[in-house]
DNA sequence: ATTTATTTGTCATAGTAATGTCATTGCTTT
DNA sequence: AAAGCAATGACATTACTATGACAAATAAAT
């Protein structure tokens, strides 16, 4: 299960090409490198993208053409243009055919990938909050909003209680140490604290009975443990 | 019943400020102007927008820190940064507080109105603010006036009141913090603020009885949630 | 195996902090 | 002086956290 995103790539540059697509690898996306725009485009309507990044000035077929003949098939997908040349019609252009945004070479790489997630977290796909749930089994974790549900159950959790069910998640089927989490949540592991804990892992398993594949056990004189 | 785009432009520049402004107007959008960032602020918790031009370098206080807290009460809100200084830090900055875009001076006025249509073409809300007039619910809101109305009913809000209201708004269906609601409208979030805004909830809350659809709710340490 | 000490499970309750709301006060505007 | 607004004080209510008590489980000792 793959969630990294599918980017296209259609640049005649060899070392540009190959160093950006390598750069945005690095970055953790899925790149596809295309050196021309005819294999750009067939590749498109072969396949399953999210973005698209576009050298204007190609043999064969440029930018635009290229560009225009993709939102002939896709009217929705984000065009990045890359372009040598920073004249003024060439920009207007490109945003006439649906631009997102146009850089001029040469380019900082991470700007690059600014510009990418400045525009994905517009794009439809992505733009749902959820990038900051968490999945515990069947269960949806929101540290943010400390809620914890499924398509049936919703309850909003106490900020202890999320504290403490983002700690065993992080250490999930692996040992959270008493003390750890005391220091972490509590500031200081002492007794007191170590029984009121106690009482919040209760409160928890109560919830993650929802999920009967989910469990958190004690290991005696260690800590606990949340098996998933 | 007005359908045009609000801009909010922050530009200390004079000229710049004024040929951008009146640029904009000529081209479809409603723009106000404002001259620095404490304004800037100002004006953007009190009214709506649908994007906001933002330039870094100001007296009093930078485009950045204005970003920021204009991040703190709208996390959606298009952001496009004017800048002179090309400076890769700056631009990644600027993205890292969710900027749209990021275009170094001197820009083309045309490409500024082609990069603001291509963030707004993405961007979800796609203008369903006229320039006075919200919906909260079946009740119209108009800022401006401060009047909460439907067909049979009618208040004259408070300036806090409105001011709130409009935060509310603004993060509606999501937590809207103490603490910047604070800042916002009173510009200090201690304790006493903290209380007379609580009584300002009470008010809104009674107000809002006219719709059943809408509540305000607590989320408990954290702050306020208009629901629709 | 049986006893004993320690750790953990869990309920009920007390304590504390946050919020809800009314009434009142003081300030500003007219 | 009257009216409107914001701030504050007082008290009620709610939400969250900590604690006490006792049962159960585990480990250690006999």
């Amino acid at each position: 299960m793959d969630k990294r995103l599918n980017i296209l790539l259609i640049e005649d540059d060899t070392s540009l090409g190959s160093i950006t697509s390598e750069y945005l690898v690095a970055r953790g996306f899925n790149c596809l490198w295309e050196q021309n725009g005819e294999l750009g485009y067939k590749s498109f309507v072969k396949n399953q993208y999210d973005i698209v990044i576009l050298d204007v000035m190609m043999p064969v077929k440029d930018g635009f053409s290229t560009a225009s003949d993709i939102r002939g098939i896709d009217k929705e997908i984000p065009i990045i243009f890359l372009t040598a040349k920073s004249m003024k019609e060439d920009t207007l252009k490109g945003f006439e055919l649906g631009a997102d945004d146009y850089i001029t070479k040469p380019f900082n790489m991470e700007e690059l990938v600014a510009r990418i997630n400045a525009i994905l977290k517009r794009s439809k796909i992505v733009s749902d909050s959820h990038y900051d749930d968490v999945m515990i089994g069947d269960l949806i974790f929101n540290p943010k909003k400390q809620i914890l549900s499924n398509d049936d159950f919703s309850v909003n959790l106490t900020t202890k209680e999320s504290d403490l069910l983002m700690l065993l998640f992080k250490n999930k089927n692996n040992i959270l140490e008493r003390n750890h989490a005391l220091k972490a949540i509590w500031g200081d592991d002492n007794y007191f604290n170590g029984r009121s804990m106690d009482v919040y892992i209760a409160k928890l398993r109560k919830y993650l009975k929802q999920d009967e594949k989910i469990e958190i056990i004690n290991v005696h004189g260690k800590g606990f443990k949340l098996l998933v």
